[in-house]
RNA sequence: GCUCCCAUCGUCUAGCCCGGUCUAGGACAUCGCCUUUUCACGGCGGUAACAGGGGUUCGAAUCCCCUUGGGAGUACCA
């Protein structure tokens, strides 16, 4: 029997950074045992689910590459449809089939009923388990009258007195005590379903082989294995995976500031750094690497893998991890980047060679995409450095008169728009033999007349890539 | 309150299932060193953890129990 996974958002509101990392691990388990990815859309909450933010969350897993083989878009007419708002018909007919079965009633309580018999088990320190008139068969004709005359009623479902056990991939033998749920409600009074109820409908048509989700579902399973053995339906294996907590190691949630994947996007994180930092919260990698792209972690993902314990979300990691994708990323591609970035005029007039060049010479210094164009401005095209403590005191070495005027009369004879290395270790050499300085002197005296840094990238890769009339300005405003 | 889950460096974690190889390994962060060919790179190194208490055992980070702490759930939300 082929694998096949689902991850199941509700369009309430922007991708999570939670949901983005379930998502990741369905995508992940799918690709490493060639199972199908299905993307089924929870908009049972009509109030709070909109189709803008489906469209939402449906471009950023595309942006991380979590791709699914089906979904709303990409239908399998056996499966189909993919939101659950389209398959209210699809629900209720199991519903009542349930109450056929007497495994499920009416309920005609109204909210002021419920909420006195929730005050009076709170009063009585027990949870609110329902024990409303309806729960007894004795009036079921009486609903059934009262629906046939077209009066609305919630359904409610006959929770079985005992306990269950589950066993859960991450969690191990988990069991729920008996009376821990009472009976719960399957579908609302205005007809519409409720989620314990869809998901397991929905898990048991699509055939779903393996359920992946956060530890927040962990509690919400007993009602799903009460209806799974109602429908007598086959139980799909589950992984509860630990959810992801903030600083206060509270769940992640808005109050932590960035959580949602499209404010990432925004700054214009690499999708594939986003993937590998969310795949390490909570699942390690066998041979403890942690820098990997997809390919590599399909190769090797299983579900032993998980912690049971919640991942503490720490922006630092994730900013050193898209470093090294950085790093790990071929010219072209980079190159490709950095040109969508703003303020990158000068960046994109110059030749393949120079671009390539100043790849390999920068992307050692950044950590994100965005640090391109600063660092090209900040290195290369500055032709007023400030005065730093540092800089101020090189300048005042009793060499560095002495290199300045003759970098200044060396820069202005060039005519060309750059120097060469060539160029470049020629004057070293001579303010080394001839002029008889060497060491820091010599390295940071050379810097700081062509530069106006006291520090930086290594000086025979960044003047090449200087323009000269930049060199020319540079030297001048130094001489001041 | 009740129920369920969890507990290794500040953080992510390896090790735990199948006790000895663990004076507990790696990574991020942090600190220091490497420098009379510089450097925001790189290299090397340091600080830093088995929550506490009982058991079981020749031996426990690993198994069991309790305590404590943390998290989640407790909806006609998902």
């Amino acid at each position: 029997m082929t694998v096949r996974v689902r991850f199941a958002p509700s369009p309430t509101g922007y991708l999570h950074i939670g949901g983005a990392r379930t998502a990741l691990y369905n995508y992940l388990y799918a690709k490493a045992v060639g199972g199908t990815f299905i993307l089924r859309i929870e908009d049972t909450d009509l109030e709070r689910s909109n189709a803008e933010y489906e469209k939402l969350q449906m471009d950023d897993l595309k942006w991380l590459g979590i791709t699914h083989d089906e979904g709303p878009d990409k239908p399998n007419p056996k499966y189909a449809p993919y939101r659950q708002s389209e398959r209210s018909a699809i629900y209720m007919k199991y519903a009542l089939e349930l109450v056929q079965k007497n495994l499920a009633y009416y309920d005609f309580c109204t909210e002021e009923e419920l909420e006195e018999m929730k005050a009076a088990a709170a009063l009585a320190g027990r949870d609110p388990i329902y024990e409303g008139k309806w729960k007894d068969p004795a009036h079921n004709a009486e609903a059934s009258r009262r629906i046939a005359a077209g009066e609305k009623a919630a359904i409610r479902f006959r929770a079985p007195k005992k306990a269950y056990t589950l066993n859960d991939k991450v969690k191990g033998s988990v069991t729920y005590p008996e009376n821990m749920v009472g009976d719960f409600v399957i579908v609302r009074s205005n007809g519409l379903p409720v989620y314990n109820f869809c998901c397991v409908i929905d898990d048991h048509l699509m055939d779903i082989t393996h359920v992946i989700r956060g530890e927040d579902h962990l509690n919400n399973t007993v009602r799903q294995l009460m209806i799974y053995e109602a429908l007598g339906a086959k139980l799909p294996e589950f992984s509860h995976v630990s959810l992801l907590i903030g600083h206060d190691r509270q769940k992640l949630s808005k109050r932590h500031g960035a959580t949602s994947v499209n404010l990432y996007r925004n700054e214009h994180y690499l999708p594939e750094a986003m993937c590998n930092y969310l795949c390490l919260l909570g699942w390690s990698h066998p041979t403890e690497r942690d820098i990997f792209d997809k390919q590599d972690i399909v190769e090797v993902f299983s579900l032993e893998r998980f912690s049971a314990s919640p991942a503490m979300y720490d922006i630092e990691k994730l900013k050193w991890v898209n470093s090294e994708h950085i790093k790990k990323m071929d010219n072209a591609s980079l190159i490709a980047l950095v040109e969508k970035e703003p303020e990158t005029e000068f960046f994109r007039k110059q030749t393949p060679e120079w671009k390539n060049a100043s790849i390999d010479l920068l992307k050692k210094y950044t950590q994100f995409v965005t640090d391109f164009p600063k660092l090209v401005n900040d290195l290369i095209l500055n032709e007023h450095p400030e005065k730093t403590d540092a800089l101020k005191e090189i300048l005042s070495w009793e060499t560095t008169p002495k290199i300045l005027s003759f970098i200044a009369d060396e820069v202005g004879k060039v005519k060309s728009d750059y120097i060469t290395e060539a160029e470049l270790n020629g004057w070293m050499e001579h303010v080394k033999k001839d002029m008889g300085v060497k060491g820091k002197p010599l390295f940071q005296g050379v810097r700081a007349a062509l530069t106006g840094h006291d520090h930086g990238p290594d000086l025979k890769f960044l003047i090449p890539l200087t323009p000269v009339n930049v060199l020319k300005n540079r030297v001048a405003h130094l001489n001041k």
